[in-house]
DNA sequence: AATACAGATATTGTATACATTTTCTAGATT
DNA sequence: AATCTAGAAAATGTATACAATATCTGTATT
């Protein structure tokens, strides 16, 4: 792994922590210092965040740390639903292969195991993994290149990635839990019957309710955000 | 404007344009040479071609340039109808602001009045500037930033955008113009009316549609395509 | 003849020096 | 006191030198 990646990850995740806190100005020479390397790398790394829409910046002007609202999160996970949905959409269209439809019946199958057992045993970082697999699955053999570019853009968004939930295992809902695990066993049922329309509606469904609980986490937990 | 932006630019059209053949490698130094500058503009044109998903890249390997084939152009026309598709959807529920209204309504007279002159007096440099402001003005209103960015990225696909259309001034196409004027029409009839699920799903049909013509000519004309 | 290896060559990655532009500051002017 | 204007300081942009890595080439080995 290259210094440049290395200052890449370690810059987005200092911001999204925020070490680097939203709205200040980020200077070349402040983040070499931060990660004790060269200005090279960190010039790519800046770059390369600035287009993530991580930071902002003009030319001959120093990058600034882009503030996140709740109403980018929400629109973030519009975009992803739209897009997800898509994925179900051609997904339905081009039909199901054996090998394919048995690992998405192993999220599923997986999934309601998960919530079968006791509140008190539920494993939380099991049932993430299986999510974003479940997800993962479907947007790539959709085979769209740019629709997973898209996609893994909207997912760069900070907060409106399912991993932020990974920090409320204290207290899951499991409410919404079963819901997103009965959305997953319908979504599975539709793009095996080849329905497009069905499929596209219920993953456009899921994502939005997924995006309203994260916002509303975001509002009681007052994140990093600016308002 | 920098020698970074420059280069960036200079880049893009060179390899749109065939100057670096799709597929080859294309090294550091070959790209400094042909541009005259050093090497730390070219790396970040680079890298910024590369997240624009016109160039691939692992570290420490060079960059090649992305073949572009048909299914990609057909690709991410999808994701373009989606994207536009859910700016239509938001919109719609937002409301139209009076200017709103007013510059849409606009571009639509143009159109109309670009199409009811003779064939050979037709404009089409004028019809296609009102059709990329069209576009443009709905997507912008619906004030989602991760929207506008997710569908400035698929319209970078070479090939993918309105704009290749400007080559085939020669012929056009009649029938197709009107039946965009149409659709036009009808979609800012339904972003007035507030009618979102009838907005949403007019504009995905119109880029849909405006995506199979330019495949069709791609294929006669046969351009810088793989395969 | 095909393969494996070693050295040479070329290419990418990083650091640093210099150039240009912007921003800050101190003083003068009103 | 407020504003404007050098000049200085600091920041970004660019070029180049050096380091690390990958690729190529020719020879030796089987």
């Amino acid at each position: 792994m290259t210094v440049t990646e290395k200052a890449i990850e370690a810059l987005r995740a200092a911001i999204v922590e925020g070490v680097f806190q939203a709205g200040n100005h980020l200077t070349e020479k402040a983040a070499c210092e931060y990660l004790k390397i060269s200005r090279t790398p960190v010039r790519e790394a800046l770059r390369a965040l600035a287009q993530e829409g991580l930071l902002s910046h003009e030319p001959q002007r120093h990058y600034i740390i882009r503030p996140v609202s709740l109403k980018d999160v929400a629109e973030a996970y519009q975009v992803r639903a739209v897009l997800e949905g898509l994925a179900c959409h051609t997904l339905a269209l081009k039909g199901l292969r054996k090998t394919t439809q048995k690992r998405l019946q192993e999220c599923v199958d997986l999934g309601s195991e998960l919530l079968s057992g006791t509140v008190d045993s539920f494993d939380h970082s099991k049932w993430r993994e299986m999510n974003v697999r479940f997800h993962n699955i479907i947007l790539e053999k959709a085979e769209n290149s740019t629709l997973v570019s898209a996609a893994r853009y909207a997912e760069k968004v900070p907060l409106a990635t399912m991993s932020v939930i990974a920090d409320w295992s204290a207290e899951p809902n499991f409410n919404l839990l079963n819901m997103a695990q009965t959305d997953h066993h319908y979504i599975l049922l539709s793009l095996r019957e080849g329905d497009a329309a069905r499929a596209e509606a219920r993953m456009r469904e899921h994502i939005l309710v997924a995006g309203g609980l994260v916002q509303e986490r975001l509002a009681h937990t007052s994140q990093v955000l600016r308002e």
